[in-house]
DNA sequence: GGTAGTAGCCTAGCCCTCTTAGGCAAGCGT
DNA sequence: ACGCTTGCCTAAGAGGGCTAGGCTACTACC
C-alpha cells in the first residue's frame, strides 16, 4: 500500500485550514485522519495527543501573524505604524478565525517563550518608540494596546457589537485615533 | 426510588461551578449527571442538548456580572465610576474564570437581546454621561472601553502578560488612567 | 542485491461523551 | 383510589481520544 506521506507540518497546516472552516473545537484527530485518507490511530505516530495539534495551530498562527505585522510595519513610524499594526492584526483575525482562536489557548511557559509571541512583543515595543515612553509606562502602554486590539477583534467576532447599528469599521478607526491620542499624551502619575 | 430533584436552575448553577473549577470545555452532561447521582440521559429531560447548558451558564454569568457592576456603580460618577465598573468586571472574571469564558460564546441574536447583556450596554453608556460625549463618539467610546476591559482580562488570564515582570495590577490601574484621559479628551475628527 | 532496521501505517479494542427511544414508577390532582 | 404527568431509568448507536501490538514499505549498509 502506498504511503500517505503524513508529516507534522502537513498535519498542522491542514488542521489550521480546518480550524478556519469549522472552528478550533471541531478540529478533531479523526477528521484530520479522514482528510489524509488515513486511520486516526495512525496520527498518534506524529502527534502526542489532540492537544498538541491545537498548540501547533497556535504556534503556526503566531508565526504567520508576526510575519504579516512585520511586513506591514516596514518603513512606518508613529501613528502610521500603529494603524498598520492594528489593521494587520485585525485582518488576520478575520481571515483566519480558527487560527486566531487557537492563538488564545494558553501555552506552557517554555513553549510560549520559544514561540513567535516574543516577536510580537518586540514589534509592539518598536511602535512605541515613536511615542517616547519610558518604563514602566512603556510596558503599560504595550499591554493596553494589545488589550484593545484583542478585545475589539474578539468582541467583534462573537457579536458583542451587534446591539448598535454603527459600522464596526468606523468604531475601529476611531478607537485607533483615541489610542494614538492617549499614547501621545500618556497621563503622568 | 427517591427522586433527585433536578431542575434547570440547579443544573445551571452546578454547571457554572463546575466550569469555574475545570473550564467550560470540560463541563459535560455526563459529569453533571454524576454530580446529581443521575444517569446522563436523564438530563435531556431538562436540557435540549449540551450546548444549551453552556448558553445557560453564559446567561447566568451575564446576569451576575450585571448585578455586581450595578452595585459597584451606585452613587459614583466620572472616573470613580469608570474604575468601579472596571474593577467589578475584572474581579468577576478572575473569581469565575469558567463563567467568564462561557460569556464569550456567541449567543443567537434573540437570546442575546433577552440577556443581561443589554443591561451592560446601558450601564456602560451611563458611565459615559460623565464624559459628555455625543453620538457616534459615544458608541465608539463604549466599544473601546469594553474592548480594553475584555482584552486585558482575557490576555491576563491566558498568560499573555507573563513575558514582562511588571505586576499586572499596576498596568491595569495605569490603563484605567489612560482610558479616563482619552475619554476626557476624546479626539475630534 | 540481499538483509536488517526503522518509519509509517493498520486492526482491534477500550473508555468517554452526546443523544434518541421507549419504559416504569412516584406523586400530584380529582 | 385512579389516572396522568413528571422524573427518572435502561438500552443502544454514533463519534472521538488513545493504547497495544502487528505488518509492510522504504532506507542504509554490507
Amino acid at each position: 500500500m502506498a504511503r500517505a506521506g503524513v508529516t507534522v507540518e502537513r498535519l498542522t497546516l491542514a488542521a489550521a485550514e480546518l480550524a478556519d472552516e469549522v472552528g478550533v473545537d471541531n478540529v478533531t484527530v479523526a477528521a484530520l485522519a479522514r482528510q489524509f485518507g488515513v486511520k486516526d490511530a495512525s496520527l498518534y505516530f506524529h502527534l502526542k495527543n489532540a492537544h498538541e495539534l491545537r498548540v501547533r495551530i497556535a504556534l503556526l498562527a503566531l508565526a504567520e501573524l508576526a510575519d504579516r505585522v512585520a511586513a506591514a510595519l516596514a518603513g512606518r513610524a508613529g501613528k502610521d505604524a500603529l494603524v498598520a499594526f492594528a489593521n494587520a492584526y485585525r485582518d488576520y483575525a478575520r481571515e483566519h478565525p480558527g487560527r486566531y482562536a487557537a492563538m488564545q489557548i494558553d501555552l506552557d511557559p517554555e513553549t510560549a517563550a520559544a514561540s513567535a509571541g516574543v516577536r510580537h512583543a518586540e514589534m509592539t515595543r518598536a511602535i512605541l518608540r515613536g511615542y517616547r515612553l519610558s518604563e514602566p509606562d512603556q510596558t503599560d502602554a504595550v499591554r493596553m494596546m494589545h488589550s484593545t486590539f484583542h478585545g475589539f477583534v474578539s468582541l467583534e467576532k462573537t457579536g458583542g457589537f451587534r446591539h448598535t447599528p454603527r459600522p464596526t469599521d468606523d468604531s475601529w478607526s476611531r478607537t485607533l485615533d483615541a489610542l494614538d491620542a492617549v499614547l501621545t499624551n500618556w497621563p503622568s502619575r
